[in-house]
Parts: structure tokens; C-alpha cells; sequence
DNA sequence: TGAATGCTAACTGTTGACAATTAACCGTGT
DNA sequence: ACACGGTTAATTGTCAACAGTTAGCATTCA
């Protein structure tokens, strides 16, 4: 059965991460390969290989012989998460800087206003979304296909965990200050390499200060 | 049959990844589900896996329909693995300064030895995986595991590629200075963040600049 | 002679069935 | 009442076969 003319299994992982991210499959949620083959009118391999895709990209974990269920993360996943995302940031500001188009900086400021606007507005997993779009823009600036791949992973696991810490323990409901977001775009846009970085650091320092800080009074 | 006791398609995929980076498969060489079926006695789904993984890892490229061949990377996909490189080796070395141990600066200066020693003593491809092993220590000490899963693949790629490029042009059969990695590890031994950062920096500044000189009298 | 077209072989994508293992449940014994 | 052993159901790992597609080759026509 062609549900498009891409993979099969390209289909069904699109619809999987796109249930994990919504919500829709909340995490803990165990993925049964013969459920998802009759839910979706194919066979068992084309789910195998859209589970092991997920699994790669953090949104699910496979115990052998035990199944795959969507990832369950804890604050100490989200630390690693943003870790990773504050390093790889640091360099694609770097090189954003270096090989930024008129058209990108426009691209940039237009997902800025929007991502303030949707702060502004709430509701928070739509925030999210806008945030990171902000955050990929420069990622894609940068002109390394690797890079952004890898962004893109990390975005995702993200977003799964805000959404579940989110449902766990209410105090993470908090919104960035708007500054953060400008520094960081100002500096791009004034070919300020060491003022990016550091505003991107700061982001981050921000983000895990107030992360220690909701840690603790669990 | 049972391989092992770990998955059977990861002990495949380890012994292709081990056949790859040996060189006995080099780049471009078709990898057909049906005749490794064979030669590793198992069906073709083991090893539909193991291929999977291998191309998740950039070990080898999946064209659809058209099967999987060993990876064969050009000059800018090494730049592009460079520069990720770098990013995350900036981080890595923070994040190992505030929470290194001891015996972790112990093994460090173990590896720094024995990588000056492979170097001075050649051949090149064993004198990489002591280079790599090097720049693995502090990324281990980082203590975050999905930087360190990431840095495992970029290393690959690398070791991959370098050897690719050397079989095509001779050019790149150079040898870092041993400077830059004792600049590395005298910077995180004296817990000095910016002066480590900075000797990343240096060292694929070093590794670029080498790269666009050998590039173009190609 | 050159290009276009139809055939053929090889390979992957997908499928359904079988084997193996895990986890849960029930019963028994202490 | 609790711990332990055996049995069963559910689910994954593996396999072999079928169907569909791609690439290469020969053939044909201009």
C-alpha cells in the first residue's frame, strides 16, 4: 500500500513523531509493532524501520526484546539536551555570522517578531514552536547540513520533555525573557561574532539556572 | 543463529563499521543485503538493520530503491564534519574543566603520549585512532552522553574520510603539530576554560586552513 | 551511426508466518 | 500471608518468498 511516494516508513515515523510531539502519544507510551501495522494497513517491516528511526532521534527508546515505547525523559535528559544544543548554537552563530544573505537576516527578524508574538499570546507548546523555529533559522544559516540534522534532533527531544515535564510539574510553565531572543539576533545581525556567543551562552545559563531552580523544590 | 548475545544486527553492523574504517570496504563499494545475508548466514532483515545504522551513522549513504554503498565524502563533507567538531569539542571542554576527576587527567596525558608517540612513529590510519582516542577523553569527561554519542559518529566520518582522501590525494598524508593537542590538555589540566577553548579553536583553525591548502592544487 | 525504446536481470520494499523470549498470572507449598 | 515455580499469553526477532522498481543492454528505427 503507497500512502505517498516517499518510504512508507518515512510516512509512518512523520506521523508517529508528529502524535509524540502533539501530545497525542504521551510519553511511557508503549509503540506494539501489530498494533501500529493494522492501525496504519501495512505490514510489521515498515514499522520496524519507522521505530528505529525514532529511536535514533531520541522520541523513543527500544529495549531488546522488550519493545520500543515513546522516551520518558527526566530533568538530568533536558540538562544533557540543552548542553549539547548550547555548544552546537555557539559554533552555528559563529558561522551564521559568516555566511548570513540579506534574505536570512529578514527570514531571521520576521521568526523573531513571531516567536515573541506567540510568547505573548500562549498558549506554551505553540510557543515552543515558534521558539525553535527562531533558534533553527540560525542553525540553517549556518550552512552545514550535519549541524542542522543535528539541531533538529535535539529540537524535537526538547519539546518532548517540555511537554512532559510540563504535565508532571506545572512550575516549568515559565516564558523566556524576550531579551534573550533579540541579543542573540542583534549580534548575528552586527557580524558580532564574541557578542552572539556570549548571548547564546547567556540563553542557555538562563535556561539552566531556571532549571536547577524548578529541579529542586520537586 | 545466535552471533552473540547481543542483537544480531549489531554485531554486524559493528564488524562492517570495523570492515569500513580498516579500509577492507572502501568508499563507494555497493553493500548488498543479500550477499551479506550470505556471508554472515543470517536473512536479510539483520542486516536490513545493520545497514540502517550504519547510514544513521554516515558510515554509508541509503539511496532508495538504489541500496546502500560504503559512504565516499568529499572535501566539504570533512569540512562539514570539522566544524561540528569544533562546535561540540568548545563545549566538550567546559563541560570536562568543571567536572573532571583525577583519574580522568591521568588518562589524558596517557593518551596525549601515546598519540605523539603513533604520530612520530606512523602509519597514519594508527596514528588517527590515537588522535581520536585524545580528542574522545575529554568528551568522555564531559559527562554527557549524548555529546559523546555524537562525538563517537563525527570521529568516524572523520577516520573514513581521511582515509579516502588519502588513497586520492597523497596531499593530506600530513601530521597535526604535536603543539596543538598539548595545548588542549595544559589548558584543561590548569581548569583553564577560555585558554582550552581557544586551543580548539586553534586546532581546527590548524586542521581548516591545512584542508583549503591541500583543496585546491587538487 | 545515433538515439530512442523495449526487454532482462538484479536488487530492494513489503509481506505473512514461524521461532524465541519475556512478563504476567495462577497455583502450590511452606 | 508470602515466596516460589510452572504455565500461558503477548510481543519481538528472524526467516523465506513475492512484488515492484531501477539500471543496463540489446534491438530497432530514423
Amino acid at each position: 500500500m503507497q500512502l505517498d511516494h516517499k518510504q512508507v516508513w518515512e510516512t509512518i515515523a512523520d506521523r508517529l513523531r508528529e502524535d509524540i510531539l502533539d501530545g497525542h502519544l504521551p510519553a511511557g507510551t508503549r509503540l506494539v509493532e501489530a498494533d501500529l501495522a493494522s492501525r496504519f494497513g501495512v505490514s510489521r517491516g515498515p514499522i520496524r524501520d519507522a521505530l528505529a528511526d525514532l529511536s535514533r532521534s531520541g522520541l523513543a527508546v527500544d529495549l531488546p526484546r522488550r519493545g520500543t515505547s515513546v522516551a520518558s525523559l527526566r530533568e538530568d535528559d533536558l540538562a544533557e539536551v540543552y548542553e549539547v544544543r548550547r555548544a552546537l548554537e555557539e559554533g552555528a552563530v559563529r558561522m551564521a555570522i559568516a555566511r548570513a544573505t540579506a534574505e536570512d537576516l529578514a527570514e531571521m527578524d520576521r521568526l523573531l517578531n513571531a516567536t515573541e508574538a506567540a510568547y505573548h499570546a500562549g498558549p506554551l507548546p505553540a510557543a515552543w514552536e515558534a521558539d525553535m523555529a527562531f533558534h533553527r533559522i540560525y542553525c540553517r544559516m549556518a550552512g552545514n547540513g550535519r549541524l542542522l540534522a543535528l539541531f533538529d534532533n535535539l529540537a524535537s527531544q526538547t519539546v518532548l520533555l517540555m511537554r512532559t515535564a510540563l504535565t508532571e510539574h506545572a512550575s516549568l510553565a515559565w516564558t523566556p525573557p524576550v531579551e534573550v531572543h533579540r541579543h542573540i539576533a542583534d549580534a548575528i545581525r552586527a557580524c558580532d561574532v564574541d557578542a552572539a556567543v556570549r548571548a547564546v551562552a547567556a540563553h542557555y545559563q538562563y535556561t539552566e539556572d531556571r532549571l536547577a531552580g524548578t529541579a529542586k523544590p520537586e
